[in-house]
DNA sequence: ATATAGAATCTTTTT
DNA sequence: GATTCTATAT
């Protein structure tokens, strides 16, 4: 067979790791040198060359939005739908897997997963019921806890206390929180690939079924895999699967959440005879990029080693710019976008990456100034918003009457008279009688325990659910959800919030039924074979959380934190907020783990662009509103290469005389000189209504023309000229 | 039972 | 500064 198409547009070394033979392989891909690529050629070369079947084959990704792109690119390459290939998230998989074997997991055929605020509503409650303490033992501690014990494959009776409180009272949380979801039938995101890994550990026939199955199994951003997650692929891969990992321990930013970089190191241990194949030519950075790159990461130790190289040539050098503060940073780079754009690039071509969310909103009031429009990603998405998840909830009721979390949110949503005091007796009867909050509901109507006001709320609520139930047998999805919707009254419970609030939120339940509707017309779905259509929407709802909705296409700036910006590329990335205490962060500036994370974290932002970098920290930043924070520039500048590096003062004088000497050193004016402009940078002029200033900055020209000016009563503001009518002082 | 005002708390994010 | 939880008044 002629694989010159799989092979002919890579390099040797991509050609290597593709064409290996049958055996394990560990991947060392740098940034930008084409992982995923290679990880598509050779779930190509597996079939066409090797012969395997499709259905052999396991591939691993870490987020839905990497799966879905892969299985695209891989069906392009194979020109065929790649069906019988299971592909997927470790969280997808074991999904699927408990869905087909629910009775040997021990799990109910419809177990519902919880979401992270789920669980901790949960742990919460539980907390509650053993009557502590809640500001001594705080749910996001005990959740946390209990998820990286789930990490490290833990039961309640694994853990010894050694006689320590602490671990003790945590442990009692774990294993009443255990209990509580048993009992109710959920499963969170930890459980899902714990309770795999121990149904398959006990079940030699399943075991030994799957083993048959999977010849191949292939993981993508192998150093981001936590200790479950590698219990798992070692379990699923047996003695004789082939494992294709692929990974950069450069790039491990997940630590925090229990990824191990050890993982790649022992890679070569637990799988023998793995071969080891390096990618270090980049395909997308200029020379300088790479180098200064290159140069930060050599400060971390215990590397597996790799240099990133291009023939691409050096480019431009990366500059830095020095802000007096978080608005003149803003300034700055919407500033240097705009130039981009007019010099005939997009705006989606530019990223603004910073370390925390809480930094995007300067450059948005930056941007929204200069009318010009962007996109950040990240924060709420679309099936974590309150009206989805009420929304949801009716919806999960009716699938599963005992689920606990969505009784508690739909009992009184849209209030109808059933508060705390109600709440907590139908709670003390579930707690007494080992059973769900419905069943408990239940026995309180049938025993007519309750106030005559609170008996027929109630009723109304169990009433209303089973009705909505019944009404909607048979019903396609998304007239289930309209349906659903238009009994419980929803959408009206929202009016009072105010008019553009409540807008937006009736909007987003009309998506919902729309959601519905395509996920149901386009449920060939593999993953959700032999589910009710209502509980594979649902599972898919917390599954996915919902960003694969995107607003509609616009050429808009592109704003993220460094997390996210994973995986991405752009011809010019600002890299913002280069301090100490915020870039590394200050909670992690004191561990050398941490630090490590934080620098690789500052690799990932820099390996993100192609053509041009920019580098900008502020002197002083407001932050939790706090003003007066005087900054030192982040340890990671003084590690990169000075001649590099090429500073970018701003040509205008301020008031500041604390950075006068600073900012003296001669600048290039040639924005404001080239042309004949009526005014001079650090001129002083007056307005009729804002009165006296002085000019900071111009830009454009002719009628276009504008300038910035900081007012003494109103701070500083970009005016046109042409109609400002500004007069000299 | 609910509305509203003060207090507390602030990384990073997928599943 | 902005959100989210807690205590208090209605």
């Amino acid at each position: 067979m002629d694989v010159s198409h799989l092979l002919n547009q890579l390099n040797d070394k991509q050609r290597q790791a593709v064409s290996g033979p049958l055996s394990h392989m560990l991947v060392l891909a740098g940034a930008g040198s084409g992982k995923t690529r290679v990880l598509i050629h050779r779930i190509a070369w597996l079939v066409q060359v090797e012969q395997a079947s499709p259905f052999s084959i396991l591939a691993v990704t870490f987020t839905n939005k990497a799966a879905g792109e892969m299985r695209g690119r891989a069906e392009s390459l194979l020109n065929m739908p790649a069906a019988g290939l299971w592909l997927g998230t470790f969280h997808g998989i074991s999904h699927r897997l408990l869905r087909t074997h629910w009775k040997e997991a021990g799990l109910p055929q419809n177990f519902q997963i919880l979401d992270s605020q789920d669980q901790q509503r949960l742990v919460k409650r539980v907390i509650k019921t053993l009557e502590l303490d809640e500001a001594q033992w705080p749910a996001k501690q005990a959740t946390w806890f209990i998820n990286s014990q789930k990490e490290e494959g833990k039961r309640p009776q694994h853990i010894a206390d050694n006689g320590d409180p602490f671990t003790r009272q945590m442990v009692r949380i774990y294993s009443a929180y255990e209990q509580s979801c048993q009992q109710q039938g959920v499963i969170d995101f930890a459980e899902l690939l714990l309770r795999t890994l121990e149904t398959l550990k006990k079940d030699a026939n399943l075991l030994a079924h799957y083993h048959q199955r999977f010849q191949h199994i292939l993981v993508d951003e192998f150093q981001d895999t936590n200790g479950i997650q590698y219990a798992l692929l070692r379990l699923l891969a047996g003695k004789k699967a082939f494992v294709f990992a692929v990974g950069d321990d450069d790039q491990s930013i997940y630590g925090w959440r229990g990824a191990k970089i050890e993982h790649i190191q022992q890679f070569s241990q637990h799988f023998t005879n793995a071969e080891v194949v390096r990618l270090e030519q980049n395909y997308r950075s200029t020379g300088n990029i790479l180098e200064a790159a290159n140069t930060l990461i050599a400060n971390n130790e215990g590397r597996l080693g790799k240099e990133l190289w291009t023939d691409a040539g050096n480019g431009e050098k990366i500059n830095r710019y020095i802000a007096f503060d978080e608005r003149d940073e803003a300034r700055f780079v919407v500033s240097r976008v705009q130039q981009w754009v007019e010099q005939g690039g997009s705006r989606s071509e530019c990223a603004i990456l910073y370390r925390s969310n809480a930094q995007s909103r300067t450059f948005e009031e930056q941007l929204i100034a200069r009318a010009m429009p962007y996109r950040v990603y990240g924060g709420l998405r679309f099936f974590e918003r309150a009206e989805i998840k009420d929304a949801l909830a009716y919806m999960r009721l009716i699938s599963h009457r005992d689920d606990n979390a969505s009784f508690e949110r739909a009992v009184n949503q849209p209030t109808r008279g059933i508060g705390e005091r109600t709440m907590d007796s139908v709670r003390d009867i579930a707690k007494a009688l080992n059973c769900s909050l419905w069943q408990a509901a239940q026995k309180c109507i049938d025993q007519n325990s309750l106030s005559a006001r609170a008996h027929s709320a109630l009723k109304g609520f169990m009433l209303l659910v089973e009705s909505i139930a019944q009404k909607v047998e048979g019903m396609p999805l998304d007239e289930k959800v309209a349906a659903m919707l238009d009994a419980t009254q929803l959408k009206e419970a929202y009016n009072k919030e105010g008019a553009e609030k409540s807008q937006t939120r009736k909007e987003n339940l009309d998506e919902l039924a729309t959601a519905a509707k395509t996920f149901e017309y386009d449920s060939d779905n593999a993953d959700y074979e032999g589910m009710s259509p209502l509980d594979a929407f649902l599972s898919h709802a917390v599954l996915e959380s919902g960003e694969s909705q995107a607003d509609a296409w616009e050429d808009a700036v592109q704003l993220m934190t460094l997390h996210t910006a994973k995986g991405l590329e752009f011809p010019l990335v600002f890299l913002v907020g280069l301090e100490e205490g915020l870039f590394p962060h200050q909670m992690s500036i004191d561990e050398p783990g941490r630090l490590e994370e934080e620098r690789r974290l500052c690799y990932v932002g820099m390996t993100r662009a192609r053509e041009k970098l920019i580098i900008s920290h502020a002197e002083s930043r407001r932050l939790y509103g706090r003003s007066d924070n005087y900054c030192l520039p982040s340890r990671f500048l003084d590690e990169l290469p000075k001649e590099l590096l090429e500073d970018i003062r701003p040509p205008r004088q301020t008031f500041n005389t604390q950075y006068d000497a600073y900012r003296q050193a001669p600048v290039a004016k040639k924005s404001i000189a080239d042309s004949s402009q009526p005014f001079n940078i650090g001129q002083s002029v007056s307005h009729a209504k804002f009165g006296e200033g002085v000019v900071l900055n111009m830009e454009g020209s002719g009628d276009h023309a504008r300038v910035e000016v900081n007012f003494e009563s109103e701070g500083s503001k970009w005016l046109v000229i042409a109609y400002a009518n500004l007069q000299a002082v």
